[in-house]
DNA sequence: TGTACATCAGTGAACGCGCGTTCACTGATGTAC
DNA sequence: TGTACATCAGTGAACGCGCGTTCACTGATGTAC
């Protein structure tokens, strides 16, 4: 039970607005799943009556809505304060940031990407936010370590790292190693591995002499020096 | 409305357990969510009466969980009709064949992943499945294409399969490719990714030389021949 | 400077629905004797 | 072979809760004149 909210001034009603998108997030992370928030519960918190809401949200749906888009903005900023410099290491960033922002909001990232599309088409947040990914991969391949077309190795290296936050996320039962371990194991796999996507040919050699060759590669580059890992 | 139901032979009331849960899987699949799931209908499609539900689940989220143990037996058969035969190749099958289950049926799918866990420790029958994936990367290490912790290694790669399973589930508005040629990214992305990750050093070369490296990998293997991309 | 008035930012109470769950029951079926 | 009886596989009706949503309202605040 919050205090009682004082009434805005006039003109001021849209400040609500944002107390309620701010109480509906708390919720929802407390309570753990969409529909065990309560429009009644929110209001509560924002210190207001249970109607108030429909001030300015047409309905529970237009409120969730709401609070994915703050959650997909979030996430944009997040990559764009993660760009610059040379481009692999960058990617790199970008990805560990995006893990890490998942596994500390787990409730908000389940909700924003498992939630049954309301509306149909890609939202403007998060198209900007996937904007930005295909941005970080435009850049590795202008200097040649990436191959291929932007937005599908960007889809791609998504789904990379969608995968082990949200199995992080969904099944904490299994045997995880380490969380920062398994993030890296994931973001240099993905980036090692969409490296070599597009160079490698379709039919590879049988398993004993593609093992060779990994291990030859492997060696040539431990002899160099550097700091662009992915 | 289904037709009622005949009443089942003295000693043989289980039968009605495996038609409440095939009714339940369908229906489960047709709202969509586990909330809009309800007993009433459940009962109805089996033609029995909604208090017959309790005769064999303790309440419903016994039978949402009874539902779930299904589609890890289900999942785990799959992998089981994989295995055998160059390992490379086989992992490879079964992880398209896990993806191509996984988008056939998106409401299971993503209830069985994405459901807070209500008793926690690994299911049982999450845990054979699961298990023969390690079988799968275990095999892989045994031709040394693959090295490393057998369980980290599965899971890694289990993250890589999720992730593109469930994004294209969750957000189909997105610019996705063809969806066999996705799954053909995915895959290929995380073996390679996942050969690559045990051999190379932690500090890369510039991403020019890197390029370089990769680019002259691809060419030595165009030459070869054989059947065995992942 | 005073005052009537429109508007803004809310409130209190209630509706009504649909769901999970419970309870007392019933009728067929196998079994003991 | 007949019959009383226990048990199994269910049924019908209702409870009660909590939620989203609606409706008529109220009191402060700025504005026109």
């Amino acid at each position: 039970m919050t205090m009682r909210r004082v009434r805005a001034r006039r003109g001021e009603g849209a400040q609500l607005r944002e107390e309620l998108l701010s109480a509906a997030e708390e919720l929802l992370a407390e309570a753990g799943t969409e529909e065990a928030l309560t429009l009644r519960a929110v209001a509560a918190r924002a210190g207001v009556s249970t109607p108030a809401v429909y001030l300015h949200f047409a309905d529970k749906e237009a409120l969730v809505e709401a609070v994915c888009m703050r959650v997909w903005g979030e996430l944009g900023r997040l990559f764009r304060d993660n760009l610059g410099g040379d481009p692999w290491p960058a990617m790199g960033r970008c990805a560990r940031a995006y893990i890490r922002f998942a596994l500390d909001h787990p409730v908000q990232y389940r909700v924003l990407m498992m939630r049954p599309s309301a509306s149909p088409g890609v939202p403007p947040a998060a198209a900007e936010a996937f904007g930005h990914m295909v941005d970080a991969v435009s850049a590795c391949m202008e200097t040649g370590v990436v191959e291929g077309d932007p937005a599908e190795v960007a889809l791609g290296l998504w789904s990379a790292l969608h995968g082990c936050a949200s199995l992080m996320i969904a099944q904490p039962s299994f045997p995880w190693p380490d969380r920062e371990a398994l993030i890296d194991r994931v973001v240099r796999v993905a980036g090692f591995g969409t490296a070599l996507y597009s160079r490698l040919p379709r039919d590879l050699p049988p398993s004993e002499e593609l093992a060779a060759r990994f291990d030859a590669l492997g060696a040539e580059l431990a002899a160099g020096e550097g700091q662009s890992s992915p």
